[in-house]
Parts: structure tokens; sequence; C-alpha cells
DNA sequence: AATAATATATAAGATGTTTATATAATGTAA
DNA sequence: TTACATTATATAAACATCTTATATATTATT
């Protein structure tokens, strides 16, 4: 597992995205998911996700649902429009940011006339 | 600029690429290669970089020479040995931190037999 | 003379994350 | 049938990290 401080600041990006992606879905499977896609390299901690849900649910980004499964609630979380829009700003974001961390860690990749 | 709270927890890593590249370098210098190298995208703020600098000194992964520049002391930041291993450690997690943002964000890049 | 650029540094406040903890139902293996 | 793993949401305390504001001072440029 990766599980360093790398992940600081990236969890809105990473629960938008995937929001976008599945349509609506409940913090656990959030969690799996980010597992699945990573290969178990990144694991959201609950204690950083539910914080990011409900603040991300008061700035009007998402709205939740309550549903009953198994006798258990179960609480989706899918984007407002308005959540739609700051995907795509956020996204774009990270991919820039990507490039920039790139460009700092990596070895030039342009032409090499060898 | 892109200066979201996307950098949080990269600067160490960022910091010690750029000595292992670099030599010696010092603070503004370094705040100014990253500029250079992202374009103006990332800037690091001395209120962040300071402190990452003191703390890695604090850990034994790099060492100070102050010199005096211009009637200026110009404090140079360098790599111990201790730190020349870090560097690799902490390079090598950031490109898999990178791998696993982009199975995230972006779409797979598998083969299309298109 | 004023402003921009160079240069290091700290404190206060804000933010975000980990770790620990609580609760509870269902499925599974011994 | 007992114990454990998995499923599921959630909060509080402690910790780490970052931004913003501030201080200081020299040199170069307009």
């Amino acid at each position: 597992m990766l599980q360093t401080d790398l992940i600081k600041g990236s969890i809105r990006t990473i629960v938008l995205k995937l929001l976008k992606e599945n349509g609506r879905m409940y913090g656990y499977e959030i969690t799996r998911k980010v597992e699945e896609l990573t290969s178990g390299k990144i694991r959201l901690t609950y204690g950083a996700l539910y914080p990011v849900l409900h603040k991300l649910e008061s700035e009007g980004v998402l709205v939740t649902e309550a549903e009953n499964f198994n006798n258990r609630i179960r609480i989706y979380y899918s984007l407002t429009e308005k959540g739609h829009s700051l995907v795509r700003e956020k996204v774009m974001e990270l991919l820039e940011f990507i490039e920039s961390l790139q460009s700092i860690v990596s070895p030039q990749t342009g032409p090499s006339y060898a």
C-alpha cells in the first residue's frame, strides 16, 4: 500500500470523479472502488472520507439519499448540477498537477536523436 | 497558477529530487526552479518550504552551509548519504502515486482493438 | 525616490488526515 | 454456536501540514 501523505488534497477530486463515473455511490463503496482501481495502492480512511463527503454536501456539490438495505441504512451520494461542473474543473486541475509533478521528477521525454 | 491543495504532501519529495539533480541549492533557488520546471504552475511558499527544509535537516537528510554572497548570507542545502537513499524511495513512491491517480482520473489506455 | 527582485525566516490560523473508537448486521468457517 | 471477517456509517482527539501575514535587508531597475 502507498498510504503516504501524498494523498492529501486529492481526496475531493477522487471522490468527485468516482461519483461522476458511477452515478450514485455509498461511502464504503467509494473506498472499495479506489482500492480496486489502484490495485490496493490507495486506501481512503473513513476519518478522511466522511468529513469530505459531508463538506461537499454542505457546499451543494452532492446530495444524499438514505435507503434501507438488509435492515441497514445505506447512504447514497450523488452529484448535483453544481457538482458536475466542479468535477470537470477539479479533474483538469489534477491532470495539470500530475503533469507538473512529472516535469519535476521525470527526465524529459523529448526527441532523443540517438 | 495551480496552487491548489494538491501540492500538500509532495513538497518533501519535490525538494529532495531537486537537491539530487542540482547538488546544493538555496531556498529561493528551489522556489525558482520549481516555477521554471512547471512553467509557473507550482509555486512553493516560503512558509511551507522553510519548515520542510529545517525538518529534513533535523532528520539528518540534508546539511546546510552558510555562505556570504553580496553582503548577504545565503544558506545552501545539500543531501547527506541518508538523503540520497531517501530520494530514491520518495521518488518511486511519487511515481506510483501518480500512476494510481491516473488509473482513477484517466480512461484506460489498454489495447483498443478498434 | 520608489519599486521590484533577491533572500531568509517565523507565528498564527486554517485545513486536512490519521488513529482510535463506537455501533451494528450479515455471512462464513471452525 | 461461537468467533471472526466483512459490510456499513460516523465522530473526536491528536497530529501534521500549509497559507497568509509579517519582519528584515540588500541590490537592481525605472
